[in-house]
RNA sequence: GGGCGAUUAGCUCAGCUGGGAGAGCGCCUCCCUUACAAGGAGGAUGUCGGCGGUUCGAGCCCGUCAUCGCCCACCA
């Protein structure tokens, strides 16, 4: 038994600032959140989606990444084979531009510095600035597995890439072929589809005459285009087969403005859409999607106008004076020579969608280059069985529909880049231009040697796409194609937790690698985070100021009540979070409140048990029978809860349980005489149990509470998870706590409407069928003196209802004609619907039971409002 | 253009398979009661977005419109 009673030792205040570092540093340097491969345990497996080198926290790893923290710990703490794995990605097209920019300080270009220097250059930024993320992730309390952490350019998961795409050349699943692509003529390189982001935008729709005559420009076809440069590289002109307007031009030939010496069929195609501007449409099969198709399938000559650079090109094709001139300068140039020729009709605003570029922000370009591609439909098809069978859950299950529609109308994967940093192809090209794949470049001699008789290759210039390397990340990162044990024990995981916008660049990615090389889906559920937003509702962004960084959150409040704050914001279907910054101080709040329970605790003058003992059963009191029995609802919900990724109402939950039931009800009933006995093991022993259900949310706060308790081990993070099977439960004693509760209330609110003091004692009497127990706890809670009268009502809520409190008159008198005047409209209520034939007739015959039963209460209730009130009205 | 969410107290949000509208913050009153004023006790607050429908009964189900948001899309 520790000695109590002495002056407390604790402050007054929680302080997070002094708290959380020391435990964090404590937890990493005793390898709490390490763990090993152990197949005799059910493992629990998140994969952290890897932040990129370039990130730094923002609110929204609250929402994603504070989840996957308090999963793991749950886990753990179940007793699981539980691990966290991080990792960082090298994040191509953003490392690349920063590195770009620097050099452009300096007027260079990073051809300038060449390439083995522009690289060694990355990782040389990657090691200093990359991981900052990581320091971060610590200040916030997140505990992944540290020593397993990975880099997507590591050696390991480099050789996994190459492995990866050989593999997938050999089974003919990847492919090199001139397509027409996305260029982002910023970052200097293509883009994938999933990498576009579509931006409306006011722009002008011309209308254009394309003339029959070359020297008549009066008559013609008029067209329809919001990119009037494109012309130079337009090879027809098409309109639909059944629109009757344009029926007998088709197979004519019009000539191309403003060059006026090329002529162009008009020909049909179903791909047009006769509503759509004039219902003829150009086509410009190197410079557009829609128009690529068509030239496809009509077998029409691609001439590329427009280059990498975003600059007209007369490489293929003549294109007059307008060779050289900027994509935007060529339009304005070629709008105002149709004018002067007299074949631009008119001009209207138009607002549409532009692909750009989801990196550089730039306008995307489409054209035409030869590029390495993703064979897509092979692999999709398995990926969306996994899904309809349901080997794949989404977390809401909405997301769902939208992996499977996707994944339905997939287009092949363009994977290679134009950029320096990031996975070389394993790609060598003999003298004549042959491809040789291999895994480096002796096997690739290898080969060349045996099948060519030669050995003198280049390497292909291109890198892969960053996203290459994310999708094999839940089997690269556990050491494949190395069969390691983590590899065995850890594949697949258990779930992987994002946002839902990348459920095509990343999760469908991995779904379909995991499939091809594994054999199994790389995760059972994908839960979908929703994302945050400030209070309005509005993104947040630095040009609107209202960004709101959570170090600084953590700095003022502290890391467990950013944590718990945005967690209690979170509901399971929700797509967005609106973060309040006064949940923060809500929350610390409540970690105050804690605290200074822990304090009374630690001072109860009898000192405090052993841990995790309990009184005899017939020894506990009400108020601790009330407790345990909510402490043991509470183990149970929560469990369930963050079994099902609700963190919000976990949050809720166990927030509920410690302040509203444990703090303000059980603390205050254990200052009772009846309660001495006790209080000391039951609190204790309920504040343990409730510290664990709190970690996995606020990791410090716990530890440090249960570390000042009675408590078994070294840490509250290898502790076990509370068993509600070890907790008594007394659930007919903790309904008779309940009504107690709501008659304190209802005494409190008379001494309230009475005008008291607080320290003025107000009588209350009380029937003798009331126990002495719960009349003693009244006397307490609802600061009154017990003065004993006949017994009254058959159960203990009659007796209670019966209970008389001695104030002003007039006080009295208003408070129970209000109450008699609720009553009778409730009564009113009841007789009214049972009075109703159809509700009698048709009502589930124990809905009208019950409605029977709550009118015989109201009528009695409202006969003992009234004789009170005849009671008051008539002296004695 | 299509799909999906949201719309409940001033604010942020709960409301399980239809059966008497809830929480926190904010606001008002009282209280520095020996864990806590970053606290305690009490109180006020709603045509549950609009309109129709189904039902004995609708915040909840159906239809429709409106507003906001997310995702997708080849109307040039």
């Amino acid at each position: 038994m520790r000695n109590g009673g002495e002056p407390m030792d604790l402050p007054k205040q929680y302080d997070p600032q002094a708290t959380e570092p020391r435990l964090y540093a404590q937890w990493e340097r005793n390898g709490y959140f390490h763990e090993e491969p152990d197949p005799a345990r059910p493992p629990f497996i998140i994969c952290m989606p890897p932040p990129n080198v370039t990130a730094r926290a923002h609110l929204g790893h609250g929402s994603t990444y504070a989840p996957m923290d308090v999963l793991t710990r749950f886990h753990r703490m179940l007793g699981n084979n539980a691990d966290w794995l991080p990792g960082v990605d090298h994040a191509a097209i953003a490392t690349e531009a920063v590195l770009v920019r620097e050099l452009a300080k300096s007027g260079r270009r990073r051809e300038d510095v060449g390439r083995e220097a522009f690289i060694e250059q990355a990782w040389e930024w990657s090691r200093t600035y990359g991981g900052q993320i990581f320091e971060q992730f610590r200040r916030l309390g997140f505990g992944p597995d540290w020593e397993r952490s990975r880099f997507t350019m590591d050696d390991g998961l480099s050789a996994a890439v190459r492995r990866v795409f050989v593999q997938l050349y050999r089974e003919g699943l990847i492919y090199r072929g001139t397509r027409l692509i996305n260029w982002d003529p910023t970052a200097k390189t293509t883009v994938s589809d999933a990498e576009l982001e579509y931006v409306e935008r006011d722009g002008s729709l011309w209308r254009v005459r394309y003339p029959f005559s070359k020297d008549d420009f009066s008559s013609g076809i008029e067209i329809a285009t919001t990119r009037p440069e494109t012309m130079l590289g337009d090879v027809a002109v098409a309109v639909h087969p059944n629109d009757e307007r344009y029926a007998s031009l088709v197979g004519r030939t019009v000539w191309l403005p403003p060059l006026f010496d090329r002529a162009i069929p008009i020909l049909a195609d179903e791909a047009v859409d006769p509503e759509f501007g004039t219902g003829a449409v150009k086509v410009t099969p190197a410079h557009d999607q829609v128009d690529y198709e068509i030239g496809t399938r009509h077998s029409l000559p691609m001439p590329s106008v427009i280059g990498t650079d975003a600059r007209i090109t007369g490489a293929d094709v003549g294109v007059g004076p307008y060779a050289g001139l900027d994509r935007y300068d060529a339009r304005k140039r070629i709008v105002a020579d149709l004018q002067a020729g007299g074949v631009l009709v008119d001009e209207q605003q138009h607002r549409h969608a532009i692909a750009t570029s989801e990196r550089s922000g730039d306008v995307v370009e489409p054209l035409l280059s030869l590029q390495w591609f993703v064979k897509m439909a092979p692999l999709a098809e398995p990926a969306l069985e996994a899904y309809r069978d349901g080997r794949v859950r989404f977390v809401p299950e909405r997301h769902g529909r939208t992996y499977e529609r996707w994944l339905e109308n997939i287009r092949d994967w363009n994977v290679s880049r134009q950029i320096w940093w990031g996975h070389r192809l394993p790609v060598w090209y003999m003298p004549d231009g042959t491809e040789v794949v291999a895994e480096d470049e002796e096997e690739a001699k290898r080969i060349a040697m045996n099948a060519y008789g030669t050995s003198d290759l280049t390497r292909d210039a291109d890198t892969l796409d960053t996203w290459f390397s994310s999708g094999i990340w839940p089997f690269s990162i556990l050491g494949w194609p190395r069969q390691s044990a983590e590899l065995k024990c850890w594949y697949p995981s258990q779930a992987l937790l994002t946002g839902g916008e990348i459920i095509f660049l990343w999760v469908a990615r991995m779904v379909m690698l995991g499939l091809h090389f594994m054999g199994e889906v790389p995760f059972r559920d994908v839960v979908i985070t929703p994302l945050v937003f400030d209070a309005a509702g509005r993104k947040m962004s630095k040009s609107l100021g209202n960004v709101v960084d959570p170090m600084d959150l953590a700095e003022k409040y502290g890391a467990d009540a950013f944590r718990l704050s945005i967690m209690r914001q979170m509901r399971l279907e929700s797509q967005e979070v609106r973060y309040q910054e006064s949940r923060c101080e809500e929350a610390r709040n409540f970690n105050n409140k804690i605290w200074n329970a822990t304090r009374y605790l630690l001072a109860l003058p009898e000192g405090l048990p052993e841990p995790l003992t309990l009184p005899q059963p017939q020894r506990l009191t009400p108020a601790d029978r009330w407790i345990l029995t909510r402490l043991r609802e509470t183990v149970v919900r929560m469990g369930q809860l963050l079994a099902a990724y609700d963190f919000g109402n976990a949050a809720e939950t166990i927030w509920r349980f410690l302040w509203y039931g444990y703090c303000d009800w059980y603390v205050e009933a254990t200052k009772a005489e009846q309660n001495r006995e006790t209080r000391a093991a039951v609190l204790s022993f309920v504040w343990n149990n409730a510290m664990r259900l709190l970690h996995p949310i606020a990791p410090f706060i716990s530890e440090e509470i249960w570390l000042a308790l009675p408590h078994d081990g070294p840490t509250i993070v290898t502790a076990a998870w509370p068993d509600a099977l070890e907790i008594p439960a007394f659930e007919q004693d903790a309904r008779d706590f309940e009504l107690l509760m709501r008659a304190v209330e209802r005494v409190r609110t008379l001494r309230a409407e009475s005008g008291l003091h607080p320290k003025e004692r107000v009588a209350i009497e009380t029937p003798e069928n009331v126990p002495g127990a719960l009349a003693e706890l009244l006397e307490l809670l609802a600061a009154g003196t017990i003065e004993r009268r006949a017994a009254e009502g058959d159960t203990l809520e009659e007796a209670l209802s019966a209970l008389r409190v001695r104030a002003p008159q007039g006080v009295l008198e208003e408070r129970y004609v209000k109450e008699a005047a609720r009553l009778r409209s409730e009564v009113e209520r009841g007789e009214k619907k049972l009075s109703n034939e159809a509700f009698v007739a048709k009502a589930a015959a124990d809905v009208v039971a019950k409605e029977r039963e709550k009118l015989d209460g109201y009528r009695a209730d409202l006969a003992r409002a009234e004789e009170a009130l005849r009671a008051l009205r008539e002296p004695v």
